[in-house]
DNA sequence: AATAGTATTGCAAACATTTTCATTTTTGGG
DNA sequence: CCCAAAAATGAAAATGTTTGCAATACTATT
């Protein structure tokens, strides 16, 4: 039935004014859109004008309203204003976004309270999935999410008994490996470069792998060695000056790109030569850390990877809610570059 | 009235499960949410527990539907991959995240048919407000910004004939200060290091700036001083490097810090010292690019403050659509660093 | 105790879709 | 040209909110 024309004015137009516009029923209308078999293609044909004509544009709402995906879903990071994730979330965006999802973004400077704060928001509008970085949540976080059942991918670090469907590298043997690669070439006596962040899992497993690498090389590792900095070149750069002028080290070990970064920027100012006089060596291999002259010495930690596998196995885990919980531990690369070296003992 | 309750099983309580379990009605469940002053303190309090109890979610898109904001804000920008938007999204979504805004962030990666489709998306999800980077899109585009009268903003190049707000800095202005700052050293051959984005204002308006610049000077400015590069240091270390081995320069300029950053490292890695051999000049002062050594001159686009600012222009819209168009012009800095230096003749 | 005024609350319509089920149209074989 | 089966379409209910209007419950006067 036609719908009553006596209607105030209308800014949008809806699925009745296309109905109309086609002299078909609304039914027909949103057939077109989610079973076009079912529809004769003349019929089609109409309502594709009609739609040109009426600038008739879906209400994503409606749908979801009526218990339909919501085509959205969400992303918690801790930040995009750095580096550090800015790969994994591209890489995770086009996946979704070639299935036609939207993502809806939201980063917690590192204030779990924030996340889970972000989450109720996600979860108001009825996001198709979530995905979130790291294991390490507040309790009502997880609780929420457990409650919900909503499709959820944790990505980042691989947690072999992770609740949830989990993408991502072990940050611990990261750490070791990167450590590891010190010790072959040598070094003794490593300063270690990490961030301080509180509520960050991925750091204090990096850390932890290295000093075990430490532990087992039974090599001395002073806590005067440890040095906490932060996501941020600049800051980086200065604690490295006051590490490196205290000349204790042969090697700096840097918990990331950025700070690893900051650290051949603190060489340079200090007029000390890399490798020659000191390696470092760092974690990530972020993009364009390959291109610095030296160029850094990492472990590649594969964020496009990373991102594109934890988007696929989110549209899974939203097409199959029930499907056993999947994990994938993505492996690292040693990258030896020019920014370390064998430590040859003064004189 | 109380809701039927041989209704089959509810994953998810809705706003009658809240009614019923605190013996209200939906009418003042919804009103403790929208218009708490207008019921009871101990009404809404009994409420609170039933919100508890039932663990209830609003539904946004049940809200949406009825024609409340959808409390989104859809972004769109070329790329989140590289540092270029990093800052500005991050500063754009804190403002709005901070007033319980969801940000939808899409990139079509420099391809505007995307570009429209996601625009679409986005209208598809009634978002509340719209920010695009740049004043260049497809005519479809722009028709379908003004017809559906929906709140937008321009982000990042000030124009001061724009339809819509706008906030942003003049592109050909900064691609002009960087270099006079470099003709006003003594430079005459300057090689020009651009992005070869086709679809480009922003690009497109720093190399006018910069050629203008060097017209004023009477200065030689040869096509074969011009050379196109692309957002990644990696190429642009290379495309530098085959400029500079050239020798036909004593300075180059760069159109952004990714770029300046590339021609960094290739003049380290060609041993030529900066900036005494050669300067480099950039644009855009992104994150971390003061802390190189030498340390990189370039014109600062303070990028937090046009995020920060385009936000909040953007909620003025929303609140207020038919407010007359704010365009504001956000100024530029120059930034000799020690990439720079007064070019001194050979011999 | 009655009244007027105000503060709370409930009813029901409206929002824009999708989908089930029923009905109508088309198709193809005899 | 008729009939059964298949294909296409329509009517109406359902989805989860918000809000205008009406009804009810308080409060403070007289």
């Amino acid at each position: 039935m036609l719908r009553d024309m006596g209607k105030k004015y209308k800014d949008q137009a809806d699925i009745f004014d296309v109905a109309n516009a086609a002299g078909v029923s609304t039914s027909t209308v949103s057939r077109t859109f989610n079973h076009p078999d079912l529809v004769r293609p003349q019929t089609r044909k109409r309502i594709a004008e009609a739609i040109k004509t009426t600038g008739y544009i879906r209400n994503r709402a409606a749908q979801t309203i009526h218990g339909r995906r919501s085509g959205t879903v969400g992303f918690i990071v801790p930040t995009i204003e750095h580096t550090i994730f800015a790969e994994l979330v591209h890489a995770f965006s086009q996946t979704l976004e070639a299935e036609d999802y939207s993502i809806i973004l939201s980063s917690h400077d590192y204030d779990l309270r924030r996340e889970y704060h972000l989450l109720r928001k996600l979860l108001e509008h009825r996001v198709d999935g979530i995905a979130l970085i790291g294991q390490m949540h507040r309790n009502e976080t997880n609780q929420l999410l457990k409650i919900q059942k909503i499709p959820v991918v944790n990505i980042w670090n691989y947690s072999e008994n992770s609740y949830f469907d989990c993408i991502g590298a072990s940050n611990f043997e990261a750490g070791y490996v990167a450590c590891k690669h010190l010790l072959d070439l040598g070094h003794e006596k490593i300063g270690l470069v990490f961030p301080d962040h509180f509520y960050n899992d991925r750091a204090e497993d990096r850390l932890n792998g290295a000093k075990t690498a430490l532990a087992e090389a039974h090599d001395y590792c002073s806590e005067q060695f440890v040095k906490f900095s932060s996501y941020s070149v600049s800051r980086a750069k200065l604690d490295c000056m006051e590490l490196l002028s205290q000349g204790k080290t042969s090697a700096l070990l840097c918990g990331n790109d950025v700070i690893g970064r900051g650290a051949l920027h603190a060489a340079r100012e200090l007029g000390i030569t890399i490798p020659d006089e000191q390696s470092i060596m760092s974690i990530g291999d972020f993009k364009g850390s390959a291109d610095f002259v030296p160029s850094l010495s990492t472990v590649r930690i594969p964020s496009e990877k990373i991102g594109r596998l934890s988007a696929e196995v989110l549209l899974k885990r939203i097409l199959q809610p029930e499907c056993a919980v999947k994990r994938q531990k993505i492996s690292l690369e040693l990258l030896p570059r020019q920014s370390t070296c064998k430590w040859q003992p003064a004189c």
